[in-house]
DNA sequence: AATGGCCCCAACCGCCGTTTC
DNA sequence: AGAAACGGCGGTTGGGGCCAT
């Protein structure tokens, strides 16, 4: 009966023994099914248990740690174009949760919007370029990949996809790609550029909107350029794109 | 030392869209 | 085609820690 199946799940916080399985078995079966990883594990826990657990907690390529001047600011700037869009928010954030992203607004910001200074307490945002904000993002992104055996990183994607293009290119006279054919296809990380993908128009037009705002701002400390930050970032997308799908 | 208030954040809940069978 | 299972998201809660009194 599910009312027997309720009562011995376990809830509350996750045991060091609970984490250790949990994190066995999603290397074993992947980030995916999780109510029959939760399952299988014999974890008394709930599939969605298991997989928020993972989401925001285990999962290696999370970033650890205070978030810095540079993340704060992205925050604030995209929580004032996108609202409570905290996922969405979180994927400009590599290694930060929706969870944290929340939590962190609703700690940090909501306190100062309410007392009406924010550009007081928190940035000079001066010497934080657009191109700096891109560069540690970058820099983020390859540390991690090397700290962690699973592959999340768009950089593992795109040296594992150019060596399959290299060992199409041997096997076939126009040296095309089929991506389908190397199973690539129903990859997370595809899930994840194709996200990507359909959100870059509307990043392309809430860049626009957010550099108007920025740009119309009296308050020289809080011109950051984020908007050329999107474009930037998008464009770098692309170059990426490009040479893992050509 | 005790206590009350506040902050922070992990975890849960409910809803909804998507996928699978 | 439709029901069930699954996954993702945003909102909320509860407990632990810190600090002032």
């Amino acid at each position: 009966m599910d009312f027997k199946k309720e009562e011995t799940l376990r809830r509350g916080p996750w045991l060091e023994e609970e984490d250790e399985q949990l994190v066995k078995f999603v290397t074993l079966l992947g980030e995916r099914r999780w109510d029959s990883l939760a399952r299988v594990s014999g974890l008394k826990r709930s599939g969605k248990s298991c997989r928020l657990r993972w989401m925001n907690y285990l999962n290696p390529s999370l970033k650890r740690g205070p978030m810095s001047q540079e993340e704060e600011t992205i925050i604030f700037h995209l929580h004032d174009l996108w609202g409570n869009k905290w996922s969405k928010i979180a994927r400009r954030l590599p290694g930060r949760t929706d969870n944290e992203v929340k939590n962190y607004y609703r700690t940090h910001f909501r306190k100062k919007l309410e007392t009406g200074n924010y550009a007081d307490k928190i940035i000079d945002c001066s010497r934080n370029t657009a191109e700096g904000l891109l560069c540690n993002y970058k820099e983020t992104e390859t540390t991690w990949t090397s700290t962690t055996t699973q592959e999340h990183s768009f950089d593992r994607i795109a040296k594992e996809s150019k060596q399959i293009n290299m060992e199409s290119d041997k096997e076939t006279n126009g040296g095309i790609c089929e991506r389908e054919s190397f199973g690539v296809m129903n990859s997370p990380y595809e899930n994840r550029i194709s996200d990507w993908i359909s959100e870059i128009s509307t990043d392309q037009s809430d860049a626009n909107l957010l550099e108007d705002r920025i740009s119309s701002s009296s308050d020289n400390n809080i011109k950051i350029n984020v908007g050329s930050w999107l474009f930037q970032e998008t464009r770098d997308f692309e170059e990426f794109s490009c040479s893992l799908w050509s």
